[in-house]
RNA sequence: GCCCUCAUAGCUCAGUGGAUAGAGCAGCGGCUUCCUAAGCCGAAGGUCGUAGGUUCGACUCCUACUGGGGGUGCCA
């Protein structure tokens, strides 16, 4: 078996049309290579000869006809036409279209022998996870499946936010407002409530002080310390120190928020279905901090400035002129930024990986491109993907975590729950209760799930209940519901003892479906090398659509005999790939819904 | 101020140099003695933010502008 039979189709058409221009014309005339590739309007199309009319001195339609004989003797060829102002079209037999079905679920080893260090989740310790962590999730763990799927190894890399100012607030809010009853029963939810406590009595002393109050972000407002500095604030930098020289008690504590967020965190992942093979938080990289800030002063990448040490960049030598990226504060201490860098040396000397892709929002962009101009001064040859997606807000603004406008994680599942569970009861009144619960889950799950998928990554998200449990259209039930319904004539049709067996000529809805399916492994090399899943659900979609519609017009329960055995192998592999690439995305399918 | 990013149908989104810009939702009209109607078929709906430019060809690339979002030396 030959895995992706159209990557290898459209190699063949380019090269032998490409080989039939060289020997007419010679090599060097030929300035652009020759592409065939899938379209609407045809089977396979060609759109080079309207670039490569001026470098030949032809015609386009000339030049059209020239490929367009080049490329008609090939096997799977049956027709070829050429379209003004150049195109050449391409219908393929059905019989080759048919007898290359099962290579289509088999895709090339394209990472074989190459490792990703893939960096996503990310949450921050001591804090719940909530629907604006989603996406990092649910993105990563989608890409951990399909770069797995063309044969990298991948080392899921959950780079936990266990480290850093919050701490110190964290320990100060424990000793001063801790509920202990509470925090034994939902340790986190308490954690939220002192943290959110802290930062509520710090507003209003810094009110009282007169100091401007930022109200925006979630993090930010330790930079300088003032003279005028809130009490709390002066408390929390005492007790971070502190906890950052390895006071016993404080570390106690910073250990035990690790720990009861870990427990939550667990609880969440193996909800979703998500696991990593690392866990290592910023904190993992603290002892060799010292040693990164040296590295890059002995190498002349980073330099003094203002009594910390920065790295500076210039359009010359960086390609970009972007503000300087901090390693050292003044006070001695580091930053985000520095633990990001011996993060990226540690990756390289374990995994040497050939790409390393981090998955995160928006915001990040301009610290990522700072860090990866950094990664090529050290000589780090590994492609350096920052795979950001657009922030989630509410209609009203941004979430915040301190002022407590959040929705969480679980309780957006339990709604698209309870949802899917209504609708499964309405429209499927016939199903035990037994199997509604797990349609629920499956179905409840992966409509959020492929909610967040199915959008280019890079729009911006406004959360709504209805857009996020949206059942209808391009959404994971449409696509489980094309799955259950070949389940279903799989049972039906197997009480009649029909076996699948090889295609027969082709009626248009199958022909469509046969071609759709050579498309799978396109879908999923792209996906891999783009970090775009959507491109994966939207041909889900499509092939969804496309069985739909195969539905409706090709009953294969009554119809003859050798016509019942080809259309059972159609939904067989129709059945697969839905499954396979559900899988890919981290969601599941249920036998009937 | 500077930098990044986004703008496509009433709404939510595909379309990373090719033909007449495509789906879903909402609204309109059809389809069920037959394998699940969470479905199928059809009609309608667009000056692709604005103005220039590059190109045989631009929603796609470049420039400026407008509007939304984000970032911007001691948070992450």
């Amino acid at each position: 078996m030959s895995a992706a039979p159209m990557h290898a189709l459209l190699e063949e058409l380019g090269s032998a049309a490409s080989a039939a221009l060289v020997k007419e014309f010679g090599a060097e005339k030929l300035s652009v290579p020759v592409v065939f590739e899938p379209s609407p309007r045809a089977d396979v199309q060609c759109a080079t000869a309207m670039r490569l009319g001026k470098s030949l001195g032809r015609a386009p339609l000339d030049v059209a006809a020239l490929l367009a004989d080049a490329v008609a003797a090939h096997p799977a060829v049956a027709k070829t036409e050429v379209a003004k102002p150049g195109f050449v079209n391409v219908t393929l037999h059905d019989a080759w279209l048919a007898a290359h079905l099962d290579d289509a679920l088999v895709h090339r080893p394209v990472g074989a022998g190459q490792t990703v260090v893939l960096d996503y989740s990310s949450p921050n310790v001591a804090k719940p996870m909530h629907i604006g962590h989603i996406r990092s999730t649910i993105l990563g763990e989608a890409m951990k499946r399909v770069l797995r799927a063309v044969g990298y190894t991948v080392v899921a890399d959950n780079h936990l936010g266990d480290w850093g100012t919050q701490f110190g607030k964290l320990i100060v809010a424990w000793r001063r407002y801790l509920d202990a009853a509470a925090y034994a029963r939902d340790p986190v939810g308490e954690l939220l409530r002192i943290y959110v406590k802290f930062s509520d009595e710090e507003k209003a002393q810094k009110a009282a002080l007169g100091v401007p109050v930022r109200s925006d972000d979630d993090d930010n407002d330790d930079a300088p310390l003032p003279a005028q500095a809130p009490e709390l604030l002066r408390e929390a930098r005492a007790e971070l120190v502190k906890l950052q020289a390895g006071d016993p008690e404080n570390v106690a504590l910073w250990k035990q928020f690790i720990d009861v967020s870990m427990i939550e965190f667990e609880r969440i992942y193996k909800r979703l279905g998500v696991s990593f093979d690392e866990v290592l938080g910023e904190s993992f990289y603290n002892d060799r901090l010292p040693g990164t800030v040296d590295a890059l002063l002995a190498t002349g990448t980073a330099e003094p400035s203002q009594g910390a040490v920065v790295v500076n960049f210039t359009k010359e030598r960086d390609g970009a002129a972007m503000t300087p990226m901090l390693v050292r504060k003044a006070d001695g201490g580091f930053l985000y930024g520095t633990s990001d860098v011996a993060a990226m040396t540690y990756r390289v000397e374990r995994w040497n990986p050939s790409r390393i892709l981090i998955v995160t929002d928006e915001r990040q962009q301009l610290h990522f491109r700072q860090l990866f101009a950094v990664a090529r001064r050290l000589g780090i040859e590994a492609k350096l993907e920052h795979v950001w997606f657009g922030l989630m807000r509410l209609p009203e603004g941004t979430f915040s975590t301190r002022d407590g406008n959040v929705i969480s994680l679980e309780a957006l599942l339990d709604e698209a729950e309870e949802r899917a569970a209504a609708v499964a009861r309405s429209l499927n009144p016939e199903l035990p209760d037994a199997e509604v619960a797990n349609v629920a889950r499956v179905v409840g799950l992966g409509s959020v799930k492929y909610n967040d998928l199915s959008k280019d990554r890079q729009t911006l998200v406004t959360f709504t209940w209805d857009k996020a449990l949206s059942l209808q259209g391009n959404t994971a039930p449409y696509v489980q519901y094309a799955y259950a319904r070949i389940r279903s004539i799989q049972r039906k049709v197997a009480e009649l003892g029909a076996v699948p067996g090889p295609l027969v000529a082709l009626e248009p809805a199958e022909r469509a479906l046969v071609l759709t399916l050579l498309k799978y492994p396109l879908a999923v090399e792209e996906v891999a090398m783009s970090a775009r899943p959507h491109v994966l659900c939207d041909y889900l979609f499509a092939l969804a659509g496309a069985f739909a519609t195969f539905f409706n017009d090709c009953p294969v329960k009554d119809a003859e005999p050798a016509v019942r055995a080809a259309r059972l192998t159609l939904c067989d592999r129709v059945a697969t790939v839905l499954r396979r690439g559900l899988d890919l995305l981290g969601i599941e399918v249920v036998e009937r819904m």
